[in-house]
DNA sequence: AAAAAAAAGGGTGTTTTCACGGTTTTTTTT
DNA sequence: AAAAAAAACCGTGAAAACACCCTTTTTTTT
């Protein structure tokens, strides 16, 4: 039997799953509470925690987000899923980001709700299209900007670059690749024109974005 | 008919690939090189450019992230599909991010070739499960880093982390926060402590990490 | 109501970053 | 071989970032 924790500060949309999900086969709703504060009390009683969490992102007091991260941070084996109405690339990386191992849309199927929930167990994750265009791009750096004035780095700019994402100072940065401070200083300058930068912290923005340093 | 462009260093592989895709129906190698640096000098001499270029990475003097950077810059049209035998998150991301629509792995079945190359006719991007891996273990933070001395941004330090993370300087985030610029100063330096870091951009590189701030 | 904690503001000085001016050496192009 | 371009290097000074130690006000806890 997999236990599922549903937070959503709607009660009548939370009473409604309930139902649903308590027909599927081998699903039982153990909790449902109204946001994430709520979750928190609640699964102090809790042992052991749920195998899901269906979440919905906004909820007062302590939303989607803050709850998926105390989720992660405290119940790490509690699988998280999104449901939500919020169809975002912004919403979906986050909760991505913050572990959830899937993110469906509350206008979506019963079956898909079924099936995302039969993923979970199985798979320990559910794909589906939303998911995969919003990572899609995410990753992505937007092309028109970058590509048509021909932004080519060369020589040793992307050495350099990669080393700007750092906590190196630039003195450190120039030791590293045996150069003086003063041709890393020019480098950083080249950029800056190039780019149309005028910190260090535009430079690993610029980076990271276009995938020259990955986190 | 779809054109497309093969640049593959070796040689027999290359001709294979163009046996096999010249059966295909409505497909026809047009170009067949083996680096970048040939593409190139190729392409000034076809007009129009090919629908698709199918890229291998590891090649010698100009490899296919350069190529597909190169491509991206200079034919915007032309669509580029990643087939080579890198099985790495980092290359898939790397070809994505450089606008590489698909990604197939050499010990793709034949079927597979003919799927993607007829899903970036119809639908311009070819998805498969490597790719929607890949991202997603892209976009997710390390886990197990930051949950467990649970770290709880509090106050305004969220709003302060989300400002460094641009070119403003400290001064102007405190303009913008209607804070004096000592109290940003100590926002600072208690995240400094917090996080084990010593400067600005070990503080933006942390907030991308843990989706504070979004590229 | 008192104590503790957190948030906001502050001073001073060092180091780093950035802007702006340049030169020399190497590589590429003509 | 000469000209042009790129890469490497340099000095100076102002602005920003960082370190360290401190006070006042507000909020939370006991």
């Amino acid at each position: 039997m997999t236990t599922i924790a549903l937070i959503d500060d709607h009660a009548l949309i939370r009473n409604a799953l309930k139902e649903l999900i308590n027909r599927f086969a081998d699903f039982k709703v153990i909790i449902d509470v109204a946001n994430g504060q709520e979750l928190v009390e609640v699964l102090q009683q809790t042992v052991p925690p749920p195998n899901i969490a269906l979440i919905d992102i906004n909820m007062p007091i302590m939303d989607g987000f803050a709850t998926a991260a105390y989720l992660r941070a405290h119940y790490p084996s509690t699988k998280m899923l999104a449901l939500t109405v919020n169809n975002d690339d912004e919403s979906v990386i986050k909760m991505l980001g913050l572990g959830a191992v899937g993110y469906l849309l509350k206008d979506a199927e019963t079956d898909d709700l079924q099936a995302a929930l039969v993923a979970l167990v199985t798979d320990g994750y559910y794909h589906n299209e939303l998911i995969h265009n919003s990572l899609l791009r995410a990753v992505k750096p937007v092309p028109a900007r970058f590509s048509s004035p021909v932004f080519v780095l060369q020589g040793r700019e992307e050495e350099f670059l990669k080393l700007a994402c750092t906590e190196l100072t630039y003195k450190e940065i120039a030791d590293q690749m045996c150069l003086s401070p003063r041709t890393v200083d020019g480098y950083r300058d080249a950029l800056f024109e190039k780019l149309g930068l005028r910190s260090r912290v535009g430079l690993a923005l610029f980076a990271i974005k276009n995938g020259i340093f990955r986190i």
